[in-house]
DNA sequence: CGATATTTTGACCCGGCTCAACCCAAGTGG
DNA sequence: CCACTTGGGTTGAGCCGGGTCAAAATATCG
């Protein structure tokens, strides 16, 4: 969205873009707040997340770069975005950004793209947190991961890929519907079984891609279903 | 979406518009089949699920009429759509109606706004899934079926109000993630402590709307967020 | 290094699942 | 008209996956 090939109608966007950066942690939306400005991930990994009174939180999004963040037409959130990582971001006024869409097709249409992307990813992770077990639910996770892993080598999943794990156990545990104790069994079950191998607690290598992916319940080839928009 | 203040670049959508209907049961939508219509509810209720190798099934999104069934720029549904009761729809050519979408700015942006709503709905949902307990889960369900009835008929939530319930036992536990019995049981202890009144399988009475709001986690008048489109 | 945060591991428990019986209303056929 | 079937729904008994609580191990960082 930032990194565009801009024909010279949206050239007013490009001149109103600007940056932020946001550390581990930061609220980058908060639930409910009137959000001023929208734009896209530069670099790093941000988290949608709902919260219950009590403070139960599930995790609703999970966003990398070149991601947009933030809803055209709709001023209020229904959740907060944190940056998981170091977050920089390419940013517009909401009214410019607005005007701009309104006078732009093609913009518009990226955007329901992007949306229906969402939405897939959306009810993909529906079934994941309603039906899979926990060890399923890691698995389909990993494999997440490795696939935005290969995707950035322009390769694909194989046995040997190293795959980095940009969360930490409880952002994964609450992607997942689960506790973090659950998350750090599953991950030692899926080692001891020979199916990864952990290096450390934010990497792991792929040892048996095929058991990993039919845990996840991945047809097989169609690993291109991806939680993430 | 059928029944449009049409203006005249619509009447070519409206001509070739048709109706269909659907036993409960029946497809309206295949996953992974190529969809050569797309089109809107007009009578009837009309789940969408998605299903794991071994059966394990899960609800992703729940329609009533005025609802609209498919995707523009997708041909192929990563999800069955299945009639829950005898349903009635009025149906377009796909493409008729992505001519028509590439022409008409209006309906674009409608399918933005519509398309928001069903993500919002999504992760509202999402949050249920992963975190909530099988009574609440219930409870949601109940505000949810609490908060279209009562608009059909123009009066707020309140003590008294009866309820339809257009959902099967069954249904009902492929939309929350739990098994039958479950929700079974978790009717049947709302019914104990007070909250509904069960007239029959199909309808219940709410006899402490306060509880069961409070046990669905409603903000309080925030009963807007509905987990259906 | 010590100090703090994160992760792992262990022991135990409980909410929701499984399996099975039973209930009930609505056909269906003799 | 009644026996039988069929398909939802409810209830009970028992189990188990994942939660809870607590402690040990490992990272991270001044």
């Amino acid at each position: 969205m930032c990194s565009y090939s801009t024909p010279s109608e949206l050239e007013v966007l490009e001149k109103t873009k600007f940056y932020q950066t946001f550390d581990p942690g930061q609220d980058i939306v908060s639930e409910g707040e009137n959000t001023a400005t929208l734009g896209s991930i530069i670099d790093g990994v941000v988290a949608l997340q709902k919260t219950l009174e009590d403070g139960r939180r599930q995790m609703v999004g999970l966003l990398f770069p070149s991601d947009f963040i933030g809803r055209p037409l709709r001023p209020v959130a229904p959740y907060d975005a944190v940056a998981v990582t170091p977050v920089r971001m390419c940013l517009f006024h909401r009214t410019k950004f607005e005007a701009m869409l309104s006078q732009n097709v093609y913009l518009e249409r990226r955007l329901l793209e992007m949306t229906l992307n969402e939405l897939d990813a959306a009810r993909e992770w529906m079934l994941l947190l309603g039906r899979k077990t926990a060890a399923e639910k890691l698995a389909s996770f990993i494999m997440i991961l490795a696939r935005r892993a290969s995707a950035l080598q322009n390769a694909t999943v194989k046995n040997g890929l190293e795959v980095p794990i940009p969360l930490t156990r409880e952002a994964i545990a609450e992607f997942l519907g689960l506790t973090i104790e659950t998350v750090s069994r599953q991950f030692t079950g899926l080692r001891k079984q020979g199916f990864i191998e952990l290096s450390g607690t934010r990497s792991l290598v792929l040892t048996d891609v095929g058991a990993v992916a039919a845990l996840a319940g991945v047809v097989q080839e169609d690993a291109l279903t991806d939680l993430t928009a």
